[in-house]
DNA sequence: ACAAAAAATGTTATCGTACACAAAAACTCC
DNA sequence: GGAGTTTTTGTGTACGATAACATTTTTTGT
């Protein structure tokens, strides 16, 4: 345990008053040249970083941080990332922290735009944490919170935008590959499979892409598979998906790259054959089926966890100036029927 | 967010000065009845607790925690502790604590309990945490801590004892089960099923034969299997392994229930047959097993997660009082040759 | 060279807790 | 009832960073 070195050690070393340290550390100006040089010097030689305990009891520095959600209401997904942002923000309840949650519909574009711009007008914004769903009006609002120096964070969906202070998320290729490893051993060479990508109201078609180059990477890699993909809408589907399945028959395994395999699973009820199915997400729909063997495994993108860490690094960042890596890429978790339940904490 | 009440608050509605409330609230007598009464009153009314902040930076209060670990040199595995202990240390180096990991030979109970008692002994010890691999040598340890109000904490395995505080670990009877389901849909119906335990130096036939349970009770539920267990140590694995092998030929899989899947696979090579595995722990050998193929999946036990979160949750629970889940299992991680990077942070 | 203005630097109260010490109130005993 | 004890209560200071305020030094203009 090395000692803690304080603002007052710096200021004796360098031969000024903690005042004058301050200043330098806060630049707010009126520092002789000769000062700062000296106090700067000393400063990085002893690695000085403010206690953050003794910062936040003089009281005033209250960080503020307003966080972007879809509307749990209208797609239950997110109602687990709440969960996660609860959970951090009862971790830190101790410190003084100002955190809003709010909710956009997740089909709506210039609402979630407008929204957007408002609080970033905040003044006292420190940082926003949000769901880019949509890519250009995503981008716009990063521009604006970099104009105004406020710290950006990114979770679920990537952009690719260096804007971006940090982004948790999951890689969504790799994700594609492991469905195919599963659906590998699942099936067997020679096999006929199926990608299905169940497009949801909002926009997520670079996700499915990227889960289906993944998926396809991997099965060329291996054995020889007849694939078929099928992309449609929500409400396409019923008219659709059946069309497909006869016209592509005999089916081995379906590959469901959106969070909708349920509606698959519903639509092959009746048939005889024992198709595998591998989706995403754990909605108590998807549970269900995946309890009754209906689907084999679901991938699971721990929103939660996407969203607790987003909201952590932010605070972290904050209040004790920890650096964390721009792009925090979570495990791949593969569940079943077994394991499901441990991870419905 | 509503606004913290301070001593200050407290001592003013109770009519008295900080001091008494102080005096109260540490219990250190010189209280007058009547004094004590009003401030008892006050402070639930209002569910004050102390701003852990303020107390911290009073300093003096170095909360000392000892961890007890088995020594990563004789067991690699523990490595991934070790590393789980580093973040949680950094995640609080804010704080004032004084933490300290020792290691012990995990072949060697004696020295294990003599290190306890020495650990134990130290006066302003608030927490121990440790690894119970020794049954009865930790059940003594747990008597002397709990005599000395001394914080315990557990994780990966796990006593049948109340006077733990707080465990972390995984469930293993539902781990055997997530092995049994990932061997039924590589293998299918009629297979003939292998399962190896394979002992490490230190006392974990418990953990085996839960694993073992588990595994059983899914298969028992499913089809009709074909199981055979062998049990042997690490010495014995040579003579008595191959042996098994040929006398219960054809095996269709193998479900290793400790970290040595490594070693059945290299005792197969060479055979033509295409054997199925299962087994536990991302050890690198294991994992270059895994991605060749030989290994089809491991079950992660997320030990640095485990230690983390252990120690996490004594500290919180000294800097924050912040009650915590007597015990908290982890998810049962399925790890293949496509997410094993993954997990790898 | 000297007053006035500007710039640079030093000093101190504050946050909430904890503890040492000082002060006051409540006893004891003759 | 007053000196001496003991019990109870109040006050002051420290922790480290911050920012308002006070003080000193430097610069500017005449």
């Amino acid at each position: 345990m090395k000692k803690k070195i304080t603002i007052k050690d710096i200021a004796q070393v360098a031969g000024v008053s903690i005042g004058t340290v301050d200043r330098v550390l806060h630049k707010r100006g009126k520092v002789s040249k000769k000062a700062l040089d000296k106090v700067t010097k000393v400063l990085d030689e002893f690695e000085y970083s403010p206690n953050p305990i003794a910062r936040t009891l003089k009281n005033g520095i209250v960080y503020c941080i307003k966080v972007l959600l879809p509307d749990p209401q209208k797609d239950h997904y997110w109602i687990r990332c709440l969960e996660g942002l609860k959970e951090t923000i009862d971790e830190f309840s101790a410190f003084t922290l100002d955190i809003e949650i709010h909710f956009y519909d997740p089909t709506k574009p210039r609402l979630f735009s407008k929204l957007g711009k408002e609080l970033a007008q905040h003044e006292n914004l420190n940082a926003l944490l949000f769901v880019p769903l949509f890519e250009r009006e995503s981008q716009a609002l990063l521009n604006e919170l970099s104009a105004k120096e406020i710290l950006s964070g990114t979770f679920n969906s990537r952009l690719s935008n260096d804007l971006v202070y940090q982004h948790t998320g999951q890689n969504l290729y790799s994700s594609g590959r492991v469905a195919a490893k599963l659906v590998h051993d699942l099936t067997g060479p020679g096999s006929r499979i199926a990608i299905i990508h169940i497009d949801e109201a909002f926009n997520n078609a670079v996700h499915m892409r990227k889960k289906e180059q993944g998926f396809v990477s991997f099965l060329k890699e291996h054995d020889s598979y007849e694939i078929r993909t099928l992309t449609l809408n929500t409400n396409e589907f019923q008219s659709k998906f059946l069309s497909f399945v006869e016209q592509f028959d005999p089916i081995d395994a379906f590959f469901v790259t959106t969070s909708k395999a349920y509606e698959v699973v519903k639509a092959l009820r009746g048939n005889e054959q024992d198709y595998k199915i591998v989706g995403y997400d754990l909605l108590s729909k998807n549970i269900d089926c995946l309890k009754r063997g209906e689907i084999n495994f679901l991938i699971h993108q721990s929103p939660k966890v996407q969203a607790a860490l987003g909201l952590k690094g932010l605070i972290e960042k904050l209040i004790f100036a920890k650096e964390v890596a721009r792009e925090r890429l979570l495990p791949i978790d593969i569940v079943n029927s077994e394991n499901v339940e441990s991870y419905l904490t």
